[in-house]
DNA sequence: CATTAGACCGACTAATCAGTCGGTTTTTGA
DNA sequence: TCAAAAACCGACTGATTAGTCGGTCTAATG
């Protein structure tokens, strides 16, 4: 209603929470302060989400739901492996650059004690069982290297965040074509068979 | 004094600090909390640390010059790079194992806003300019890809910290060399030149 | 128009927080 | 041995917090 494009009131409750709790930390930030720069009373927030661990639950299952829509959208299979694995890295890449403040607050609450484990591993799991799959299928065509399956997940995972932190800390970085063919390789390079 | 090994009072408040700050988050223990928990008045945690912001920070530091030191310790050089590299990696592995509550202290609060962002550059850097040089070396020797340093360097910590949780969550795994063996295979590969 | 339900409001409250302070105990070192 | 410094104590305080509540406003339905 204000300047730009705040649509509900909820979801103006929810960008705002989004925004605050990546800049000052969930407890560093009070909810009339979240109330306030959402342009909304406080009442307002607490008829939305019954309290403020709830709102930070929903913040978190909408973020994880909207990432894996887009990864799971820009991708078609149907290549070879390698193939397959390039569209899919740079696709989580795009949705990172492209959503840093998301991916700063995935990248902070992912591990923290803040949000519930339980709520944590369902954000996890439902994406990383969709790359699991994939790796079963490259060590079963001997393209990936034959290592335990779950040390390569999480293995995936930490460079991924790795690559985020490295064009998200300097932008410029993304726009060159070499630097993004770069962190494939290197993610390639330690997943595929020698 | 109590029943087990508590040195100093100082330190007392630094080892509960350390433990709550991990289940709980800071700004989820409270300063009356670490006091009743180390066995002292709050009055003693604000005689030894200004303010509960400069306990974090006091505590930051602490941990990250005593990783930097069992790594340092743990590796003699002088071989060839592939072994330094792999004497290094389990000596951070082994400290990590070995210290797995200031492993997740570390891995929360290297990231977070709560920790002023110079404090958290300063720890990073110092340790990770050490590795920085490594991979110079390795570049010019050809034995690691030619790949953006920086990128590496990240890529080098996104491994080591995925390499953590794995072993983290599954103590038992940890034991077998096989697996130990994999997790520097998979870094390995993703540095080495082709 | 009248009714009703849900969005919305903001002053209020009980609890909790970081940090203080005046005084006591312990340690130090001359 | 004794004085001064440093460690330690815990009741206290002013500020802040998550969450409440009685009520208003808006929009849809009959």
């Amino acid at each position: 209603m204000t300047a730009g494009s705040k649509r509900t009131k909820k979801q103006a409750i929810l960008d705002t929470a989004l925004q605050l709790f990546v800049c000052q930390g969930f407890h560093g930030t009070s909810t009339a302060t979240i109330a306030r720069e959402a342009g909304v009373a406080t009442g307002t927030l607490f008829h939305h989400f019954a309290s403020k661990e709830q709102l930070l639950e929903q913040l978190f299952l909408t973020v994880k739901q909207e990432f894996a829509d887009a990864i799971q959208a820009g991708v078609s299979s149907r290549g070879n492996l390698k193939q397959d694995a390039e569209q899919l890295w740079f696709a989580a890449l795009t949705w990172a650059m492209t959503n840093p403040q998301k991916q700063a607050f995935f990248q902070l609450y992912s591990m923290s004690p803040t949000v519930e484990q339980s709520v944590r591993d369902q954000a996890m799991h439902s994406i990383l069982g969709f790359i699991a799959e994939l790796i079963r299928q490259g060590q079963a065509s001997g393209e990936l290297a034959h290592l335990p399956l779950d040390l390569m997940q999480d293995n995936c995972h930490g460079q991924y965040l790795a690559a985020t932190r490295y064009f998200a800390d300097h932008p410029e970085r993304w726009q060159d074509k070499e630097q993004r063919a770069a962190s494939f390789t290197l993610f390639w390079n330690a997943m595929a068979a020698r």
